[in-house]
DNA sequence: TCCCACTAACCTGTATGATAGGTTTAGCGT
DNA sequence: ACGCTAAACCTATCATACAGGTTAGTGGGA
């Protein structure tokens, strides 16, 4: 009776991983936008022949992926893209050290290269008069870090902006995130005036050459921009090696 | 009676978000790594004061968003970070048409060109090794689309693979899936031998470039590779626009 | 002594039924 | 015509039960 278990691993999808699939495909073939609602889940029980539970889980991990809203006495209702998904998976892939701080970077590095050479050839005026203001704040708060690292990640998500380019947005934003939690208050700690002053000058230059149009100059700008905090964060990463962790003293006095 | 909507819903997180929410921290504070495995539901429930189908719901979410493993007779198995989240990512937003082909295009290219110019620096002989390979394989069914694309695939993940970063190895997995799935088919009909034959050379010079340790060379000729396959797309987006939603496995009834 | 088959304990998959509480809508009253 | 209320609908949650998959321990046979 055990014999036929090859066979039978093939056939044997749980039914939640079924309706999952049946709802996605009820999704797909009435193209319901975000915004949309799906039948009750007693309805879709009923109309795909199992139990509520069933029903009630499938959508649960259709939630989990981004591609439903559910919430107390309204029918589950299509959700947008977001960047939602990509800041859970970078979460994870960084909480479980499955990918170091440096290969986030590298990933950044690439898109946002991409994204400020699209932002130099499609920004509007309207990108400019914007990412101008940014760069005033900034000006404002230049030593403060807490304060600058904020407008900062606001002027690459502007950049990402002008690119015209919703994907790259949604990377920059979650990028932006994830190196976030995961490095910048111990990153940003040791960078004297004088350093602080040299960031500015680089995300004025950039501005300069999105406004100029010269997506060349602002690849390369871009790429100087990236790759000092990755300096940066090696430069940390000698001394103050997760400073999260457990006490554990090192023996390498 | 509207205005304590944003107290409310402060306080009205149900039951399965906290315990998404608890069930996550315990993974994070006992360190769990892939493989380890979660206590039995029940006993979830019981630790966390909540229902079965509660805990059930919850650990849906969290297998929706790739973090656990769920199967029937066994307990719930942390997952390895794998690519399947972007998947599902860039499936969705593609469906939706949230994003356009010419978008993702964009994406890889800022992608590639990173993963390149790493490969170019950090290959080892082992990676070049399996490229020629490929390339060779590559040059055998040069006229046969659906086998080179193949191929195609396998060498970028192995440049990607050849640039010791997870991460981007992973968007070079995801994005491969998804561009193939919306625009390969269509994309590739319209190519005669000569271009065929240009695109195989080009191959060539990105395994040579890395080959010698020349990341300039590699990224710009990755920025060709790349930019030829927008031109093609642009080209067959004009006539064929959206054979889209192909009627396919809407299998069981 | 060693190996294998079998069973018992544990676990998830699924269904049923019930109740509480949030949302929406239609109807009623002014 | 307008506002308010109540009914209809829906999700949230719980308790319980049983079927079927997995695993480990146990006992018997070679």
């Amino acid at each position: 009776m055990q014999q036929d278990g090859a066979l039978r691993k093939i056939a044997k999808i749980t039914l939640v991983e079924q309706t999952v699939d049946r709802v996605q495909s009820y999704v797909l073939s009435r193209q319901l936008q975000p915004g949309d609602t799906l039948p009750s889940e007693m309805r879709l029980a009923e109309t795909l022949g199992v139990s509520r539970p069933v029903v009630r889980e499938a959508l649960r991990t259709l939630a989990g992926r981004g591609m439903l809203t559910i919430a107390n006495g309204r029918n589950a209702i299509i959700s947008p893209v977001t960047a939602t998904a990509l800041v859970h998976f970078f979460e994870r892939a960084t909480q479980l050290n499955a990918v170091t701080v440096r290969e986030l970077l590298e990933v950044r590095r690439g898109i946002e290269i991409q994204s400020i050479s699209l932002a130099a050839q499609r920004r509007t005026d309207d990108h400019i008069a914007k990412m101008n203001a940014i760069l005033i704040g900034m000006s404002d708060v230049r030593y403060d870090l807490q304060l600058y690292s904020e407008l900062d990640a606001q002027l690459h998500l502007q950049i990402a902006a002008a690119s015209q380019n919703q994907m790259i947005y949604y990377f920059v934003e979650s990028l932006g995130d994830a190196l976030r939690q995961v490095s910048l208050a111990g990153l940003q700690h040791r960078r004297n005036r004088a350093e602080l002053d040299e960031v500015h000058d680089i995300h004025c230059q950039l501005v300069q050459a999105v406004i100029a149009q010269n997506s060349a100059l602002a690849e390369t700008t871009m790429a100087l921009h990236v790759e000092s905090a990755m300096v940066a964060l090696r430069r940390t990463g000698e001394s103050a090696i997760m400073t999260g962790t457990s006490a554990d003293t090192t023996t390498s006095v």
